[in-house]
DNA sequence: TGAATATCCGGCCGATCAGCGGGGTTTACA
DNA sequence: TGTAAACCCCGCTGATCGGCCGGATATTCA
């Protein structure tokens, strides 16, 4: 197996990079999936750009009935996958739920019905703005040789899923706030958002305080803000207010 | 060179694992070193914990006279492999980069000089509440060889990585700041993050606006903040205002 | 050449915040 | 059984904010 995994490797990475459009990386999902043998393999991005509501972006094998499945019974509610998914740093097994709750035991029944493996891997991917990405797949494996692929999965697909990650950022994502916001009112929000007044961060800056209130007015309209303290938070949010170091 | 890292990449994982405490984790570092055959592999976080001031965390195997020239120098204002590192999401050669600033040419020549390897790798690790790891690895390869055994050890450090950013996550940080607020402090919080007046907070919560602004008065001094936007920033940073999904 | 944008400065006024004081009940834990 | 902490409410005051009006120059870009 080590063997095929690594060749899989190496095209998936540079068919990753390739991409430059949206259909093309269902292809290299579909690709992806077939190379290492997969019954499925499943891109969901959230917050990928700094806007606060956000449509998630997904990139799936699955087949559109079980996605319009899926969306019809709001499995998302319940979706360990998705429920911790997000929350945690490190992989996670599917094997791990607990699915003695009923929805949750409906839920991987009928994925299984739809073509979904009985195994699985949920792998988290942390942008640097809040931005999150989970890289799933799904395979059929007997429970002796699980302990064993999940590990050569793991070291592949940790790579893959930071890779599609950036590569969907890329593609999606971002930066429509950055250039808006100009280097005065960014200072006058960061000095704010540490707790200053505005004529702390007019001695700060070296303006009159008057100034200050009327970068910090603009900066409101500019990220559709009803409060500095709004605005902190959607810039936090779009990661505009990150120090230094 | 394959059934090498395959091996230490398990060993290595479990060791990991099993590290309780800031001694053993420099042993696991060195192993892990000797293991894949570095000259030095290094792990350095920062803002790891909740508050705003808070120490890097560095584990390391560099050589004490090596970390203290490189703090004496202060090499961190200048070195590329912190300046990028932190800043981007996906690994870093150290090959890339522009060499031509004669600070960061002399960083790198006296960096040899100290045992470092000529070809090195960093791998940036974004945790869920803008905590950041970054773990570098050094060696002396040939050119030829390099861009192979590069993608070997990427897929492994990879994960070895994620997994030592959330053992020391474990170990050091966090937590301090999520439990001290209660439940109505944190809505009010998120409310007045959303940009909502007091008023519309206690109208939201059922509360008289007092309380509300009761709660927020507890919140900024739990959370050390001279403002509600202070709050709200500090709040951020330690992870307490993301949005259910 | 004009339009847009970034950079600055002023005044005004009502709404809101920040900080201080006081009071109480309920729940959990040692 | 006390005690701590969460939960809820009220008063007061001065400082600050938020929004609106007005003015100016410099640069960039189509």
């Amino acid at each position: 197996m080590s063997d095929i995994v690594y060749s899989s490797f190496n095209t998936t990475l540079s068919h990753i990079a390739d991409v430059s459009d949206r259909e093309s990386l269902d292809t290299v999902m579909k690709e992806l999936a077939a190379g290492y043998g997969l019954n499925s393999a499943a891109y969901f991005g959230i917050r990928l750009s700094g806007r606060s509501n956000n449509d998630p972006f997904l990139a799936v094998t699955y087949s559109s009935e079980w996605v319009e499945h899926y969306k019809e019974r709001r499995f998302v509610e319940i979706d360990p996958v998705i429920q911790s998914g997000f929350r945690r740093l490190l992989p996670l097994d599917w094997d791990g739920f607990v699915r003695t709750e009923e929805r949750v035991k409906t839920l991987f029944g009928e994925a299984a019905e739809f073509g979904l493996g009985r195994k699985g891997l949920s792998i988290p991917v942390h942008g640097r703005h809040g931005d999150r990405g989970l890289f799933s797949i799904s395979c059929d494996r007997a429970d002796r040789d699980w302990a064993h692929d999940k590990l050569l999965y793991l070291r592949d697909f940790q790579v893959l899923a930071t890779h599609l990650h950036d590569k969907v950022l890329r593609l999606e994502g971002h930066s429509s706030l950055e250039r808006h916001l100009s280097a005065r009112e960014l200072e006058c929000l960061q000095w704010i958002a540490e707790g200053k007044t505005a004529w702390e961060c007019a001695t700060i800056l070296g303006l009159s305080q008057h100034t200050v209130r009327c970068y910090l007015e603009s900066t409101r309209h500019k990220l559709n803000a009803s409060s500095n303290t709004h605005a902190v938070s959607i810039a936090h949010r779009a990661g505009l207010l990150l120090p230094p170091l």
